[in-house]
DNA sequence: GGATGCATCTAAAACGTTTTATGCGAGGAC
DNA sequence: GTCCTCGCATAAAACGTTTTAGATGCATCC
């Protein structure tokens, strides 16, 4: 089999230089038209198609953007990267996707290394933070030889930062069942090296004083974000804090495995126990009973990092200027039938 | 901000040719203990790391697979990419990622010429088959100058294709039902023009037909994979087949929206209606009923994907000597709650 | 009539590697 | 001593583009 045609092919057949046709492809030098159209012409006919390799080597820019994620079994980061790719491939860049299995052990250097190997103009970091590492983390990131873009993470000075607003979240939840007449609110929370969790047990806390409630350690339960853990951490809250009259679950699939333990023990939810979840994954509305939860613009969040992004690669924007409340995006609390009590506040 | 250091950089301080730095690195070519120790000091010293581009420009190798996929909101592709990505980071390949939005009306040629351009080694095509087209756009696959692998793709002659084993899913979870002394078994079936969907919906037809009862179109109802489309479809077949006790349907979220219904109808599961999903989401077995499933090997596929396509691009694999059944995963059905009668067969 | 400007095109360098072809010296066979 | 071979190292070519620095011809300007 033949080797596929190149710019000088292309060249000879329309009887010009190869300049002339890189001038014609990339447009950054006028042509004439009449050389312009005879030039397109044979690229049609001999099918070429620009090496990117080639011209990312010589132009030095890839036009490709690094994004390293994880969980991508959960419905949040899923839908980050489907947002982060729609928006990359209309800028026209090309994603290179670096999935990391164990944030917690995840060596950053090495990813970041093979990410600046393929000379990525620009990388995602969408991998939640994990673990106690986190300066050092930064501090290798701040030091990769291309703009960086971090989600889920603390504020970190010299990087930019976008999220969703966790704490708002969970401050929502919190305080709607507050508003409902529940006065013992448990927290199932993620897990707690995750900053997306810390945010909302934050955001629950806060509500809890609000309404004079000293939150306690008791009253909060540890899950992995599994149904599983849910189940489990709703019978350990029932055991470390029995006054429990109402649940806010850090994500809907724990709140899923608290319903499931809660019509176990025969509980009915919302009456003796209401339930706000996170998320509003396509199940929770149809779950019976439906359940309250807490919607993000996920999309929206992952097309937003392109776009920051994009503005760090063009030069339109420095980390320094980073304004970190301008890049929350704000999440909706989605009220349903699991955390509506009708009767009165006592 | 100085440039990164290159081969040349390494070689002069190393005081070596670069051919000597490139064989130190690549091993392709014995040097001696001494000076490779050196080279690998000044490397490590200067912090050098080669240029991917380059490396795949000269070497016409780029060490990267090509993956289209869709859906990564559903819980199958998202865990088949997470399969690949796996499997690909072991063998040493890096991923681009091109997802699709639409694949009804995706330009096939368009996508490919896309990746070629990047210099793939390989490409997985794991985006399912929609639509007519699908001799044209096999026809754009095989004519395309690097190996292709197929991940739910009807057989084409020349191509690679796995799968898993949906018409042996479809008929599991039928003949399930039909054991647990269920007669009349609906099916919610999953976009008609889904390859997965016509093969549950053909292992539904076959345990019917075993059954000796012929399957009527009014037992069918479509979906499009969401808990909405499972509710809608759920009220059409008590409509059109008032007689159903059963109803297999092509994924879980549509069952849940099934089974949604059936609560609102006050039907009881399995009592009233026996239903069985597929895809064994995390959820199923956390909802009440929990729910019969079919689990399938998703990540197991991402993995095989590659491995084929590794052989494929290192020669040890003809297209043509393709043998379809011995590249199909087994699923396994998961028996719970929604579908066990205690009574017996009439 | 020479200088200047403009539009169009081009030759050659550059990008950072791997690959190819070759060189060199030492050691062994004869 | 001469001829081979072998282990190690190297110079130069090659990969397919973009970029740089000119070159050419022609019209315009003074």
């Amino acid at each position: 089999m033949s080797k596929p045609p190149t710019i000088h092919d292309v060249a000879k057949r329309a009887q010009v230089s190869v300049s002339t046709v890189s001038n014609v492809l990339t447009g950054k030098r006028p042509v004439a038209e009449a050389t312009r159209r005879r030039v397109l012409e044979i690229v049609q006919e001999i099918g070429f198609r620009p090496n990117r390799l080639a011209q990312g080597l010589v132009s030095r820019s890839s036009q490709t953007i690094g994004v390293v994620a994880s969980g991508l079994e959960y419905f949040g980061p899923s839908r980050v990267l489907v947002g982060i790719e729609q928006e990359a491939s209309e800028r026209g860049y090309t994603l290179i996707l670096n999935l990391i299995h164990e944030p917690a052990t995840v060596d950053a250097e090495a990813v970041l290394a093979h990410l600046i190997t393929h000379q990525v103009d620009g990388i995602i970091w969408a991998s939640p933070h994990i673990g106690k590492h986190l300066e050092q983390r930064q501090e290798a990131l701040s030091r990769v030889p291309a703009p960086v873009v971090l989600i889920n993470h603390p504020n970190a000075s010299g990087l930019i930062v976008i999220d969703i607003d966790n704490q708002r979240g969970g401050y929502e939840a919190t305080r709607h069942l507050l508003a409902n007449g529940f006065q013992n609110i448990g927290l199932i929370a993620g897990p707690p090296d995750w900053h997306a969790s810390q945010m909302r047990r934050q955001g629950w806390e806060l509500a809890l004083r609000e309404a004079g409630k000293e939150p306690e350690q008791r009253q909060i339960a540890y899950g992995d974000w599994s149904p599983q853990s849910g189940e489990r951490a709703f019978y350990q809250l029932r055991a470390t804090f029995p006054e429990l009259d109402a649940v806010f679950a850090a994500n809907d699939q724990m709140a899923i495995g608290a319903l499931c333990a809660a019509a176990d023990l025969n509980l009915r939810i919302p009456e003796d126990i209401g339930i706000v979840g996170y998320d509003d994954i396509p199940e929770a509305a149809f779950i019976r009973p439906r359940l309250s939860t807490v919607r993000q613009p996920l999309l929206e969040l992952g097309r937003l990092a392109v776009q920051k992004l994009d503005a760090l690669i063009a030069g339109n924007l420095q980390p320094s200027s980073a304004n970190a409340s301008g890049d929350l995006l704000q999440p909706l609390l989605i009220v349903r039938e699991s955390s509506q009590l009708r009767r009165s506040p006592e």
